[in-house]
RNA sequence: GGCGGCGUAGCUCAGUUGGUUAGAGCGGAGGUCUCAUAAUCCUCAGGUCGUAGGUUCGACUCCUACCGCCGCCA
């Protein structure tokens, strides 16, 4: 049986629209994706997202622009289908969690847990914060009892609620977290390994109607929604064509989630103790990202710097956005972000390197062959060096990407392409080229160029979707010779096209 | 308060299990070619590797303390 592996963004919070951070979570998602589906084939990967729609911030949003939930959060859903469009997300199922398909499910999970008693109802009182959702101990609080989170007052709230069992699982729990690669970065293990190490809490799992309507029913109790984080982590399997227990036994050991670090806790603890709970095993890793900054300053609504993904896409042009966030921001850790530096490596790599190499290996090959390539690679030592690097590319830059070192996956692509751009100057074809009795030679070199550059924009795929299209489009080669070995790809007798320029040079700073 | 991380050239970062002159890219300076998007290519950075000690024949790489950021927990 072929290997398959099941991906997903976390599903995002629609309280409001997207903005960069949404972006990076999504991009570097789908170049994992994309890289997972030349791997095993397209039929063996599938990748969710989606919006989390449902729970009281979201409600309260809603009334804050006098909307009812459903139309703020279809809004909202709305804008997010968007995004991912225009960022070129390459997902099989956009998940809503307040379609009925979805909601089904959850009822489904909170049924059977409750029948094997892993939910239990007893009576609860405390200190609670609609922003938070979540309870506090007094000693948690600031003084005047606000919540440190909002920095506003808590509500005092007595009531029965539904619990999912934790504590019971937590020696299982850990013995999933502590299983190696399921944690990734391993610098986020030791703070859940520490959550772990004593004693938890269970999970209140519901919200009484009264308080909050805005969820989905108890299956068990119609007094009752239940909570959002409940709901969220279903719909990373809710949708899929088949959520029968045989498949979801298969897919979800196979599953990788992609979060932001602020959402380590809840996934490494909650989500797996809810798989437990139902019988289900546990997925197979967490894929951690830091957060963005602009310009050394944390990205917030209130400080009023949420840059929207779009613009970007629409002033860089596609892939732009998507090779920046990933050539320049380490995975795991923080990135700094900022027009400046997004320019400075559009010119550097994109302009200077990438496209200007194609430009020059294409214009030659037009200028002294018509577009024609009359001569397999050449056979020199400098030929064969170069050969050499460009066959190696794709695996490394895979066994990078497979530990989620975009950067250096690009890194190793770019080397490539610096070695060519040497190989040219070494060779200099455009010299021999004055000469007619040289121009077997100089077809020996473009050969050798030609093949590397596909190379090259095969490799770039998962990373630069659009432009290593537009690559394979200007050598005019089919679909099968793309995917081929160094050497085996573009053969004598083949055309290219003239080259145009894929990165223009950006002269001065966009505002 | 507890646990953990980070602090290396102007900027962003690499630096394997400690070992000859600490590396790369970008930016900046000079030069070169002319196929190419004034792009390419070549040369140039002398940075007390946060501070102070310690271990060692020898530490950016190990240990301790401290300073400065940051995260998680309490």
């Amino acid at each position: 049986m072929a290997e398959k592996v099941h991906i997903t963004t976390a599903i995002t919070y629609s309280n409001g629209p997207p903005h960069i951070g949404h972006a990076y979570e999504y991009l570097a998602t789908d170049s994992y994706v994309r890289y997972q589906r030349r791997k095993l084939g397209r039929e063996n990967v599938t990748f969710v997202t989606g919006t989390d729609e449902h729970g009281d911030k979201n409600y309260r949003a809603a009334l804050a622009e006098g909307l009812k939930p459903k139309p703020f959060v279809d809004r909202i859903s709305e804008l997010f289908r968007a995004a991912h469009a225009g960022l070129n997300i390459s997902y099989d199922y956009f998940v809503r969690t307040t379609d009925p398909r979805h909601q089904e499910f959850v009822q489904r999970m909170l049924q059977r847990a409750r029948d094997r008693d892993e939910i239990y109802y007893r009576d609860y009182e405390g200190l609670y914060c609609v922003g938070c959702e979540r309870f506090y101990t007094e000693k948690e609080l600031l003084p005047g009892n606000l919540c440190p989170a909002h920095n506003r007052a808590v509500e005092f709230i007595k009531e029965g609620n539904y619990f999912l069992r934790l504590e019971k699982h937590r020696a299982e729990i850990r013995s999933h977290v502590e299983r190696p690669g399921f944690i990734r970065p391993e610098r986020y293990l030791n703070e859940v390994l520490n959550m772990l190490a004593e004693p938890i809490e269970d999970l209140c799992i519901s919200r009484p109607k009264s308080r909050l309507d805005w969820g989905i029913e108890l299956p068990f109790d119609s007094n009752y929604v239940t909570y959002v984080w409940y709901d969220a982590f279903c719909a990373y399997v809710s949708e899929l064509p088949d959520t029968s227990d045989a498949a979801l036994s298969a897919i979800l050991p196979v599953t990788e989630h992609f979060i932001g670090k602020d959402i380590l806790k809840t996934h490494a603890i909650y989500w797996p103790a809810m798989l437990i709970s139902v019988g289900l095993p546990v997925y197979r890793c967490l894929n951690v990202h830091g957060w963005l900054n602009y310009g050394g300053q944390r990205f917030s609504k209130s400080s009023g710097n949420v840059a929207d993904p779009l613009e970007y896409e629409k002033t860089y042009g596609p892939d732009v956005l998507r090779y920046f966030m990933l050539r320049d921001i380490v995975y795991g850790l923080d990135g700094d972000f900022s027009d400046e530096r997004i320019i400075e490596r559009y010119n550097a790599d994109l302009a200077n390197d990438l496209g200007n190499l194609t430009s020059r290996v294409l214009s030659m090959t037009q200028r002294y062959f018509g577009g024609e390539i009359t001569s397999a690679p050449g056979a020199n030592a400098e030929d064969r060096a170069l050969a050499g690097v460009f066959a190696a590319i794709a695996e490394k830059a895979g066994a990078f990407t497979e530990e989620l070192a975009f950067n250096r996956a690009l890194e190793v692509i770019w080397q490539a392409l610096d070695a060519a751009n040497k190989y040219i100057v070494a060779t200099s074809p455009f010299t021999l080229a004055k000469d007619r009795a040289n121009l077997p030679r100089v077809a020996e070199i473009l050969a050798t160029l030609l093949e590397g550059l596909r190379v090259a924009a095969d490799t770039l795929e998962p990373f630069m979707p659009t432009a290593a299209r537009r690559i394979l489009e200007l050598l005019a080669v089919d679909e099968q010779s793309a995917r081929a070995p160094y050497g085996r790809g573009l053969k004598p007798g083949h055309r290219v096209k003239p080259p145009v320029p894929l990165f223009p040079r950006i002269e001065k700073p966009h505002n």
